[in-house]
DNA sequence: AAGGAGGATTTTT
DNA sequence: AAAAATCCTCCTT
C-alpha cells in the first residue's frame, strides 16, 4: 500500500512542468469525484415551469438506500473484467463522472460511500444499475475504514494494468489529445517529475513500479483530458471562454448558475454577483464560503480545477500556433461558429454528447436513429434558460421551440411518439 | 397534471 | 429575417 500511495502522489501534470498548487488540488478533487457516483442524488421533480429551489436534499448517506455499486465494488472488485473496450468507456467514465453532478457533499471530506468505484460504471456506464435487481449480498462497504481514495483508484488502475497493459498503453496512446494542445509523451526522466517522495516512502522502484507508473501517469494524461474536454463543452454550452480570468459578470453568473444546477448544489443566488472572473479568481476558499455557507467550497473546487486547466494550457501550448489558449479551445467548436448564438437543438445536441456529465437529464435511446429522451424537463429547461439568459425558461417554452423543428426537418417525433421522446431527423 | 400540437404575437440577435 | 420566447387553446396520456 504504501508504495501505491508513492505512485498516487504522481498525479500531476501532462507536461513537463510542475503543477501548480491549485493544478493538484484539482486532481485531488477529480480523483474525489471519481469516486462518487453519478445520479446519487434524487431526481428533483420539479412542476412544469416552476422550479424547485431551496429543500435540496442534503447528502444523507444514512438515510439512502446502499445502492448495489456500493455494495459489490469495493469489496468483490473486477472478478468479471469487461473487455479491453469496454474498459475505456469504463475509464472515461468513470473520469468523466467526476463531473457528473454527485450531490452537495463538500470537496474534501471524505465519506465512506466515496471509497465506491461506480460498479454501475463497469457494466454499463449509461445504466441506473442501482435500480436493476440486486440479489448479491449486501456487503457493508464501511467495512474498509483504512481503504482510502488512493486504494481505490489504484484498484482501478490495477485492474487495466494487470488485465490488459498492452492495451492502455494503447489507449494512452490514442487518447484524444486535448484541443489543439500537443499530447504530452510519457514522462521519462523522473527528475522533472513532480515531487515523489517515493524514495521517503522505502519505495524502491522495481520494474513493476516502473511500469506502473508510467500506466498511471498514461491515466492520469486521460484523465487531464477528459477534464479539459469537459471544459470545453461546458465553454460551448455557456458561451464562456475557458479562462475565468476572463470573465465578466455576466460570465461568472452564468458559470455559477451552471455549476450549481448541473451539481444540483443549493442555490447560492446572487452571492457571486457584479464579480468578473479575475475577482472570483482572486478569490480564497475562505472568500467563498463566506459568500455561500453551504456549497462556497464545492465551488471553488470547481473554479480551482477550470484556473488549472487554463494555466495547463497556457503552459502546454506557449503560443505557437497563431491561435491563444482560449481560442484553441474555441477552434474545436465544429458544430457551431463562436460568435452566432447557439440553437437549440444544438444545445441538446451538446448535452447528449456528454452523458455523463447530462445523461440524467438527456439521453440518447437510440444514438444512430437520433433518438433521445429528455429525462428531467424541468432542468434541461433550466440549463437552456441559463444558457440563453432567460430565467423564465420552462419546458412548455422549450418544447414549443423544439416543434418548431418539426416543418423545417431538423427534429421530429419518433415514429412511436412517446413523451419526451424527440429524434433528430438527421443523426450524424 | 404533464405533455403535445400549433397559432399568434413579441423579442432578441 | 431567423430563431426564440411568450402566451394561449385544445387535445392526449
Amino acid at each position: 500500500m504504501k508504495r501505491r500511495r508513492g505512485s498516487l502522489k504522481k498525479v500531476a501534470p501532462t507536461s513537463g512542468t510542475n503543477l501548480s498548487r491549485s493544478g493538484y488540488t484539482a486532481i485531488a478533487h477529480f480523483t474525489h469525484r471519481l469516486t462518487s457516483p453519478p445520479g446519487w442524488i434524487p431526481k428533483t421533480t420539479g412542476a412544469r415551469g416552476t422550479h424547485q429551489t431551496g429543500d435540496r436534499p442534503a447528502w444523507e448517506p444514512d438515510s439512502q438506500p446502499s445502492p448495489p455499486y456500493l455494495r459489490t465494488a469495493v469489496t468483490e472488485p473486477f472478478t468479471a473484467l469487461a473487455p479491453p473496450q469496454r474498459l475505456h468507456s469504463t475509464l472515461s467514465s468513470a473520469v468523466v463522472g467526476m463531473g457528473s453532478p454527485a450531490g452537495g457533499q463538500v470537496a474534501g471530506t471524505l465519506h465512506p460511500s466515496h471509497l465506491a468505484f461506480a460498479e454501475s460504471s463497469l457494466t454499463d456506464p449509461e445504466q441506473d444499475s442501482w435500480e436493476l435487481d440486486d440479489s448479491k449480498p449486501a456487503r457493508d462497504a464501511l467495512a474498509l475504514p483504512e481503504r482510502g481514495l488512493q486504494g481505490l483508484y489504484l484498484s482501478c488502475f490495477d485492474m487495466l494494468f494487470t488485465e490488459d497493459a498492452a492495451w492502455l498503453l494503447k489507449v494512452a496512446e490514442g487518447a484524444p489529445p486535448a484541443a489543439g494542445s500537443p499530447r504530452p509523451e510519457p514522462r521519462k526522466d523522473p527528475e522533472q517529475c513532480p515531487v515523489i517522495d517515493s524514495q521517503a516512502l522505502g519505495l524502491s522502484l522495481g520494474l513493476d513500479a516502473q511500469m506502473e507508473e508510467r500506466s498511471l501517469e498514461q491515466v492520469q494524461s486521460m484523465v487531464v483530458g477528459e477534464v479539459l474536454k469537459d471544459i470545453e463543452t461546458a465553454c460551448k454550452l455557456l458561451n464562456i471562454t475557458p479562462d475565468p480570468m476572463e470573465w465578466n459578470a455576466g460570465n461568472v453568473q452564468k458559470w455559477v448558475l451552471w455549476t450549481e444546477h448541473l451539481y444540483r448544489l443549493p442555490q447560492v443566488g446572487k452571492a457571486f454577483q457584479d464579480l468578473c472572473g479575475k475577482d472570483l479568481c482572486s478569490m480564497s476558499e475562505e472568500d467563498f464560503r463566506q459568500r455561500s455557507l453551504q456549497c462556497g467550497d464545492v465551488l471553488y473546487a470547481h473554479l480551482d480545477i477550470w484556473k488549472s486547466a487554463a494555466w495547463m494550457k497556457e503552459r502546454c501550448s506557449p503560443g505557437d500556433d497563431k491561435l491563444t489558449a482560449g481560442e484553441e479551445l474555441w477552434s474545436e467548436a465544429d458544430s457551431f461558429c463562436s460568435g452566432q448564438p447557439i440553437h437549440l437543438w444544438q444545445f441538446l445536441r451538446e448535452l447528449l454528447l456528454k452523458p455523463h456529465s447530462y445523461g440524467r437529464c438527456i439521453r440518447w435511446l437510440n444514438k444512430e436513429k437520433g433518438i433521445f429522451k429528455i429525462e428531467d424537463s424541468a432542468h434541461v429547461a433550466r440549463l437552456w434558460g441559463i444558457r440563453k439568459n432567460r430565467p423564465a425558461m420552462n419546458y412548455d417554452k422549450l418544447s414549443r421551440s423544439i416543434r418548431q423543428y418539426y416543418k423545417k426537418g431538423i427534429i421530429r417525433k419518433p415514429d412511436v411518439s412517446q413523451r419526451l421522446v424527440y429524434q433528430f431527423v438527421h443523426p450524424v
